[in-house]
DNA sequence: AATGAATGAGAATTCATTCAT
DNA sequence: TATGAATGAATTCTCATTCAT
C-alpha cells in the first residue's frame, strides 16, 4: 500500500471517527442542544479539525443520514441484482434493511427522513442535495425493480412499479416516524417494528394479483 | 353580545391571524430560520405582542400541529360515531381528511412530523404536552374503532384494531411527505394524490378477511 | 415635536454615543484589537444593541469614515458656495477643513484615506459605497468649482479643474498618511501640520498664473 | 560555484517566488481575506513551508513593503549621489522612479500605506520595524540632499529639506493612491500618470525661487 | 393591550501557527 | 528541508425574550 493511498485510508478513518462521535453527542443531546466543542471532544479531536473534515454543523448532521441512506442504497441495490432470491425473499430483504437502520440509530433514520421532506432540502448545500437526490433516486430504482420483477412474475398486480416503490418507501418511513414519536410521547414498549412487519405483510398481501 | 364577549372574540381572532402568520412563515423558511419578529411582520403586530397571545416560539409552533391534530381529531371522531355509514364509506372519509389537510397546507404535516423528532419534544412544556397526547390519542381511538367496527363486520383479518389505526396514519402521512418532496424536487405532474388513493387501495385489499 | 420626531432623535443620538464611543475604542486600541464587547461597553449598551444600528464591525468603523467625509463634503460644499469669500480664503478654508478633520481624530481620517483605496472598497456593501462614492464625488466637485473660480478670475494657470481637485485630495492625503506614519515610526515632534501649510503654499504658488 | 552558494541562491529564490505569490494574493484579496493557504497555494509550497523563510504573516506583508523601500532607496540614493545630473534631471528621474514603481505593482503603494496604519505598525517586530526606519530615512535623505542642491544652487526657496522631501514622497504616493482608486471605481481612461506630472511641475514652479 | 428597543447568553467558526513525520 | 494535519484561542453575531412606556 502506498503512502498516499494509506493516508487516504487515514483520512476517512479520522471522517467515520468523527461521525460516529457526532452520532453518539446529536442522540443523547438533539441538534440543537449538541454543541461542536462536544462532539469535538467525543472524537478526541480540536474543533477546528471537524471544520476541515466537514463544512459545518449542518453538514455533519446531513453527513450522518446520507452515510445511512448510502448503505441503504448499497443493500437495496444488492437485492435487487441478486439472481438467487426470489421476490418474496427480496421483499423481506428491504423491510429487514429499514428495521436494521432504526435498530443501528433511530435519530439518523428519522433525521434522514426529516432532510427529505421538502423544506429541509432547500436549505442544504447544492452538493449535498445532488447526493441525496443522486442515492434516493438509486435506492427507488431498486425497490421498483424488485416490484416490477414480481409483476413480471405474475405475483403482483399491475400499477405504476415506481408508484408502488414511492408508497413501499412512504408507508416505512411514515410508520417509523409516527410510531416512533408515539413511543417517545409515551416511552414503554416500543411497537415500531411489530407495525411496521404488520403493514408490510397486509401490503404486499393486498398487492397479489388475484 | 356582551362586551366581554366580544373582546373574547377579539382576542381570539388575533390569535388566528396570528397562527396564520407563522404558518406561512413556519412553511417558508422552516422552524429555525423562520424569526419571530419575521412572523410579527407578517401578522402586523410588534413582536412583544405575540408574547401576550403565545408563551414562546415552541409553542406557537406546536399550536399550529395541535390546531390541525384538532381538526383532525374532530372529524375522525365524528366519522366514527356516524351510524349511518358503512365502514367502507368511513375509511374513505377518514383518507379525505387526510388530503383535505393536505390541500389546505401541505406544509402543516412536515410542520407535525418535526415537532415529533425527539429532540424537539423534549423542549415542550408538560401541558402542550398533555394537549399532543390527548389529541392523538383521541384520533388513533376513532380509527381504531372504525377498523374494530370492520373486523366486527367480518369485513377485515384480525388484528390489533390500534396497530391498524397507526399503519393507516403513517401511510397517509408517510406517502404524503414523500411524494410531495419528490414533487418540490421535480415539479411537474403531482402524483401525491394518485399514489395515496392506489396504497389505500392495496393496503385495505391486504385487510380484507379471507 | 411629535413622538415620531423624538423617536427619530432619540435614535440618531444614540447611534452618534455608539460611533463616539466605537472612535474611542478604535483609536485606543485599533481595529483588530477592538472588540465589538469594548465598544459596547464603552457606549453602555449590551453588544446585541449595535447590530440594531450596524450590520457589523466593519461597517461600525466604515461609518466613523464615512461620517467624517460627510462633514468635510459639507463644509467644502459651503465654502464653494460662499460668495463673499475671496478664491484665497477660499482654499484656506479647505486647508482649515483637512486640519481640523486631522485635529478632530488622525486615526479616523487616515482610515478614510484608506477606506478610498481600492481594496478595502471592494469588501464594503453596495449601500456604503455608494455612499462614499457620492460624498467624494460631492466633495471633489466643490474643490474643482473653486479651482474653476480661480481661473476665471485669472489667478490660476489653465489646467483641468477636476484634475487640480485631484491633486489637492492627493497631496493633502498623501501628506497626512506619510507624515504621520513618520510620526508613528518616531514619535516626537508632530511636523504633520507644519508640512501640510507648506505644502499647500508651495502648490499654489505654482498654481499662480504668470 | 559551491554548493553553499547554491544553496544560497536556491533559498533566495524561493524567498522571491513566495514574496511574489504572497503579493498577488495580497493585491487580490487585501491583508485580512489573505489567508496563508492562499499565499501556499499560489507559491506552489505547503503553509508550513512559508514558516522556514518568515516569521509570521505580518513580516511576509511587511518584506513586500520593505522591498519596495529597498529599490527606492537604492534609485533615490544612485540618484542623489550622481554628479553628471542637473537637479532638474534629479528631480526628473525621482519622479520616474515612484511612477515605474506604479507601473510595476499599482497595489504595492498601497500595501505600503496600510503597513503605516498606526494599528499595524504596533505589531510589528522591533527589528522590521528598525529597518523600515532606516530605508524610509536614507530615502528620504537622499531626496532631501537632491532639494538642498537645488536651493543651494539658488534654484528653489528656502525651507527645510526634508520637509520638502517628505511633500515630494506625500505628493507622489498620495495622488498615485487617489487617482488609481477614482480609476477603479470608474475604469475609463486612466489619469494617474497625467496628474502626477502635472502636480509635480505645479509644485517644482512653486517651489522655484523669485 | 400593545409596543419595540434593548438585552446578553451562548455557539459557530476562523485561520495563523506548530510540529511530528 | 518540506509537509500539511491538527490546533484552539478568541471573536463575531443571533435572536428569543423582556419590560418600561
Amino acid at each position: 500500500m502506498g503512502i498516499i493511498e494509506r493516508r487516504q485510508n487515514e483520512k476517512e478513518q479520522r471522517e467515520k471517527d468523527i461521525l460516529e462521535a457526532a452520532r453518539k453527542v446529536f442522540a443523547e443531546k438533539g441538534y440543537k442542544r449538541a454543541t461542536i466543542n462536544d462532539i469535538a471532544r467525543e472524537a478526541e479531536f480540536s474543533p477546528g479539525t471537524l471544520y476541515l473534515y466537514f463544512k459545518n454543523k449542518e453538514e455533519l448532521y446531513t453527513s450522518l443520514a446520507i452515510d445511512m441512506l448510502r448503505n441503504m442504497t448499497e443493500e437495496n441495490q444488492k437485492v435487487a441484482r441478486e439472481e438467487s432470491m426470489s421476490t418474496a425473499e427480496k421483499l423481506a430483504t428491504l423491510k429487514k434493511t429499514f428495521v436494521k437502520m432504526y435498530e443501528y440509530d433511530p435519530g439518523v433514520l428519522i433525521n434522514l427522513f426529516h432532510l427529505q421532506s421538502a423544506d429541509r432540502l432547500s436549505e442544504l448545500s447544492a452538493d449535498t442535495m445532488k447526493q441525496i437526490k443522486k442515492l434516493s433516486s438509486q435506492s427507488m430504482q431498486s425497490i421498483a425493480a424488485i416490484i416490477r420483477g414480481g409483476m413480471e412474475e405474475g405475483l403482483f398486480r399491475r400499477e405504476h412499479p415506481m408508484a408502488v416503490a414511492d408508497m413501499i418507501w412512504g408507508i416505512c418511513s411514515g410508520i417509523i416516524l409516527w410510531v416512533e414519536s408515539k413511543h417517545q410521547l409515551d416511552p414503554g414498549k416500543n411497537f415500531v417494528l411489530a407495525t411496521l412487519e404488520t403493514a408490510f405483510d397486509i401490503f404486499f398481501e393486498g398487492l397479489k394479483s388475484k
